[in-house]
DNA sequence: CGACACTAGTAACCAACGGGTACTATCGGA
DNA sequence: TCCGATAGTACCCGTTGGTTACTAGTGTCG
């Protein structure tokens, strides 16, 4: 109904929160977040970074080089997201039996 | 891969969220919370109750009444998630734009 | 007496998303 | 010449999300 639930929907993912999470230590390309995310495939990762990059949480940098090199970098919103879905992650660490 | 990444899987979940939420206040019964969680169907709030009750985030009691009456209350381990997860909407709700 | 409401779902069905694998172009290096 | 590295997309399929219709058993209203 109202435009917050698009938000939850957005953040209250899973590769969503983790792709945030891998972003907080600063820009990383789609390789580097691919292998960090484990288990993530291509297309998914490449959909989850879109929609987060269409709703403002981060930006997408091409550069044109060969090999292609492309960078994604949190926003200022995108930081500000990072906050709650980290204490989320933490939690779920925490309240886990390990491994 | 770890089990983990299960948990995050539930909870970065829009309804799980709003379903935890909405039972901070206390047991709810299934109509309640289908009309306090505008826009969910039952057989969706149903896949949704019945998930978290298997992960242990709540708890199911029937009442052998007429009408039926089945009460959802959080377990402890739900109350201590939904520290997290109120942070998380609290933190869409300050961060979008008003309707 | 018959119709309706209330409850907590389930059954059937469909669309959308999640996910996996294979494949592309381009260049440098062995 | 062939391989590797990069950042995806094309294609396909299974699971999930989602909607609507329907159930049973009793109480209430007309």
């Amino acid at each position: 109904m109202c435009p917050c639930r698009d938000m939850l929907d957005l953040l209250a993912n899973k590769w969503s929160a983790l792709a945030i999470g891998a972003l907080e230590d600063g820009p990383q390309r789609f390789g580097q977040l691919r292998r960090r995310l484990e288990g993530v495939s291509p297309k998914v990762l490449s959909q989850t970074l879109r929609r987060l990059e269409d709703h403002g949480m981060l930006t997408r940098t091409v550069y044109a080089e060969v090999p292609p090199r492309v960078e994604y970098e949190l926003t200022d919103l995108g930081h500000s997201a990072s906050v709650p879905l980290k204490d989320l992650r933490n939690w779920v660490e925490e309240n886990v039996p390990r491994h």
